[in-house]
DNA sequence: AATGAATGAGTTTTCATTCAT
DNA sequence: AATGAATGAAAACTCATTCAT
């Protein structure tokens, strides 16, 4: 119900078999502007242009939508991850590496990320089971290619559930607030801004995490 | 039609004016969970123990409820960082101390946070314009008493689009995810994590801050 | 519970016994704009002035209000017909003459007028017998002092239930459209037009009645 | 509130595609006995005999319902009009036709007369807007094709803002008091009136109007 | 495969009225 | 005598979903 024939040679106008997608790309727009709940499945249609019908006829459910989209967010993202902290280089440079090419990926898939991050069904059970799913996938990665080998090299425990979040959030963080920033910073503000996006998070991110395993300086605080 | 027998007046034990506070902290509650969208004011008055009437007669309209706690929120945060910020003592001081306070802030009011984080009218003007207005107030804040003062010490430009967001989502990001959190870790794993929680996130977040602002030998990235 | 005590002494605000006249001129004007369904009592107190509670306390409630309009109209109107239709001079002089009067009061009293026609509550039997009381006692009224002499005079009978409503009607439809008209017509139409009133329609009526009355030649139609 | 079991699609037997025309032959029935405020959504629909969303999907809102009902009134008037006053033959010839076929026409539908009457939204503009809009038609047909020839005829000049309320008023007074008249007069007053309402409302009219037109005898009043 | 018409359950908001004070 | 706070009922409308075609 939700993977479609693709080369079913029906007699439809060519080039209208993108149903699918464009209500993909209609609920990700409006998902993320105005989140799920309240986007409806009429308004989403019509965004789409397509039949009001074909929303459920396609995807069965509007919650199906949403999972799909998140779906696709969170295999991208662990993709990266496994992509770049593959264990062979310095922590440093994975870590770094793996920063900017999730912050890239951000940077070009605002919505989606907006949507991940926001969503709040945390009575529905499916959902938050599937965000779960994907998080469980991603602890042992994080424990064991950065903060088990953060720990041998400086020597100080990182708490997963601090950095964990604290990453994903701290990527994401500008296109979170991005409508509210458009309003308050000058046009052309982020004419540069967003090339060096992907490095000044890493920095930003790689520098605290170093920070947070090393130097016991700061112990009084 | 023409003659109608209406409600009873007043029913509750007098003295009983809790009726606005107790809308408010169930919508405080609700909000967080399930999203502004997705609760309805029946939900809202029957877990606020009230008369369903009584939402709109205490508030005027479901959206003025979120636009106190936001404004509850920021105000809070602001003062927070205005009691904190006061460019006396050195910035790296102050930084921490800011963060600290806010982290433990954040820690009390969670569900306030989540509702200012994830909330997404952008498309209610009334709304971005109520998020706008406080973050108006807050840049200069942070242009004077952080970004100048670290670029007179340090000598580079932080960026206030990055972490101006960023800092505030460091803060809320474990929070954000608590829901999730608690079904994939261990139980009982943030016996102390939440005491040492502002001091983390402040050297998380000081020590990122200074990578970004100083030491030029990570410029190929 | 309608009726007010008028000086009671009472140490209040001078001047403000006036809460039910207010009241009163508050509903004639919106009832007559909006119609009686509706107007809110909230809306009908802010316009008035007074406190939400001052109107039921006052008339005991909405449609009381609406029943003291439309005496008071009908009364006058009665009161008018009976000062005028008294048997004495001869009918077309005492029919002009009424309808002049009529006409007159009802320029003066647009919002009234339009009230007491229009109104529609033909489910609410309280008011629907209010009405129909004070037609029955216009019935024989215009029974003895018109129909009948007219048909002594003429020889034709003038069916009542086509110049009862006729009259009234023809009297006030002018009014009944002034929204309408005031968009269509240019500015200043009227500037003499309100003061021949009462006389213009009181010739289109008379001559009309006259007409019903008289003159067997146009038989076939 | 995220998984939701909704209706079940159409029910009714198959090429009822009536829901349209029952939603407004209830319409006319419900607005005229109780005016459009007065009269809700749920009535209608239990009225109509259909699902109350009904109303709403078919319709889109409340008013358009209404505003469909003037339309048909006002163009059916419209139409009455144009056909009878041609200019071809004598202006009472014609004059009369055109308010004999009005008035057998308000005769059969008297419902919608009484809609079009008595609906005072003076403040919905969107209505009295469209009111005005049909009466900006009528308004030169009337100059022209009465108010011109009249005066050519007979001297006088005819105030249209006078005549032109006062025949629509005219031919629906009877109508408009219906629920009185009933519980005032005797049963079966109307048996043969109704026959001869159109005849006997075009020489109450047509007397009246030559009455304005002609004769100087009546100056002073 | 695709859709127009419909559905039951829900939405937020407003209603006229009441009553303790 | 007057009113602020509250009430049950109903308002108009929208929801995601269904199903006959």
């Amino acid at each position: 119900m939700a993977q479609q024939k693709p080369g079913s040679g029906r007699a439809r106008p060519p080039g209208e078999q993108r149903t699918r997608e464009r209500i993909m790309e209609a609920a990700v727009r409006l998902f993320s502007r105005k989140g799920y709940a309240a986007t409806g499945v009429r308004e989403l249609a019509r965004e789409a242009g397509v039949n009001l019908a074909a929303v459920n006829y396609t995807f069965g459910s509007k919650i199906n939508i949403l999972k799909e989209i998140m779906n696709g967010f969170f295999a991208e993202y662990i993709r990266i991850v496994e992509a770049n902290l593959k264990g062979v280089e310095p922590v440093e440079v994975e870590i770094r590496r793996t920063i900017e090419a999730a912050a890239a990926y951000v940077r070009e898939n605002k919505d989606k990320v907006v949507i991940g991050l926001t969503h709040l069904p945390h009575d529905d059970p499916e959902v938050t089971e599937l965000k779960a799913s994907w998080v469980r996938r991603m602890v042992p990665l994080f424990q064991e290619r950065v903060a088990d080998r953060l720990e041998q090299a400086h020597g100080r425990k990182v708490p997963l559930a601090l950095v964990g979040p604290a990453v994903i959030a701290l990527i994401s963080s500008h296109f979170l607030f991005r409508p509210v920033i458009e309003k308050v910073m000058p046009p052309g503000f982020d004419d540069d801004f967003l090339d060096q996006y992907p490095s000044l998070v890493a920095r930003l991110f790689l520098h605290g995490l170093m920070g947070l395993a090393g130097q016991k300086e700061d112990e009084r605080a």
